[in-house]
DNA sequence: TCACTAAGTTGTCATTTGATTACTTATCGT
DNA sequence: ACGATAAGTAATCAAATGACAACTTAGTGA
């Protein structure tokens, strides 16, 4: 009655490789990057000794794991989201729910924890989120003013502070889902497009008031 | 040229219950709960053992440092900075100010980490919160949109939502300078002001229209 | 002054934990 | 079919770690 004993699978290298950086993400995400070598393996229903043939220690799995979630490359949202017909707040926000559906709780927590310990991804992964989602939207804060475009006119720093504020605001509606595990009576589709009705007001006036005044 | 061999000075058990909670507090947001008891004696300059002397154990010293920096009683801002006489944004700004400045590196990192690991403090948290941040806020807006009160009228959901926007902006630049480390080209109170302006134009506009279509 | 109390230390134990070595066997090309 | 290759395991080591018992001594009150 115990376990069937399945007839446990040989894989080739750099699958089992894979299948162990993703389980122990999984157990990263959820325990912290204290989890023993042994409770991972346990977890992965291999041996321990195994996560030794493929890394040669458990540091180089931790980080392993952060490249393959955070600086592997992947595509962002389409920025042409933002150029439709329709209202500012709803462009904003068809192409900011993008963000929201690729930050998976697993990803948030390990960023949060790597962030913790010291790993910085932030700073690898500043440009990325200049390009796109900052940008983008600024550009199309830009142009609804009726404002020169970001080639025209370079980007000062309290004009990309506007553009983080939004980002910060969901990112925290994240962190209250994964991380506080908070009950949400809100449904996060409905949070993204209230902030989006919110921000489109604000920061485009916010805009405007930078540029009459020279920052 | 070693120590001077201080001749370590003895404390009454309460004062030292509170030097090593605090120690301990430092070390756990800096590295995480996983540093060892004897490296918390080593930074705080006593022997592992007296730990034990004061609390059975690890997780019992950690117990004390959470609650001691987050349930017992602290005071919040002052709301009458809401009721002034000048512009909405720069009484938000006032107010909120307050809470950047109350929130230390040391326990919103603390506060992130006991989250990860499942020591649910945003639930406890969550009244004193809505007390001292949110409802004066909406209170605020309420006001000058021109709206039935808070007691008059109840609190939707969304209207929640509405005030936990600003709130998570400001936390998620509170994240970015204790825990992401990331450089400010412009200063915090920059950085409120700033997004006062946004969300008092924007959350102005999101209040009216939340009442005027009946939530 | 002196003995009593409790604050603090030394030394140690049983586990846990990262890492490694020597062994077993599934899989594949010929 | 079969042997070479490499995927996987069992067993073990040394160091680290939470916890504790036995011992020392600073500080206080009579």
């Amino acid at each position: 009655m115990d376990e069937p004993a399945r007839p446990r699978r040989r894989l080739p290298s750099a699958e089992r490789q894979i299948v162990l950086i993703e389980g122990a993400a999984a157990a990263f995400a959820e325990d912290g990057f204290g989890v023993t070598t042994r409770e991972l393996a346990r977890r992965m229903g291999v041996t321990q000794a195994l996560l030794y043939k493929h890394f040669p220690s458990k540091d180089a799995l931790i980080d392993a794991v952060l490249e393959r979630r955070f600086l592997a490359e992947r595509s962002g949202p389409d920025p042409r989201l933002l150029d439709g017909p329709g209202a500012l707040d709803g462009r904003i926000a068809a192409f900011y729910i993008d963000f929201v559906n690729r930050a998976t709780r697993q990803n948030l927590r390990l960023f949060l924890r790597a962030s913790l310990d010291g790993v910085n991804l932030p700073v690898r992964y500043r440009s990325r989120l200049d390009q796109r989602y900052l940008m983008p939207i600024l550009g199309a804060l830009r142009r609804e003013a009726g404002l020169p475009n970001l080639e025209a006119l370079a980007v000062s720093p309290a004009e990309r502070e506007l553009a983080v504020m939004l980002h910060g605001a969901l990112v925290f509606t994240l962190i209250r889902r994964d991380v506080y595990r908070v009950a949400f009576p809100v449904s996060h589709p409905d949070i993204v497009a209230l902030q989006a009705r919110v921000y489109a007001a604000g920061a485009l006036a916010e805009m405007r008031r930078q540029h009459a005044a020279g920052d």
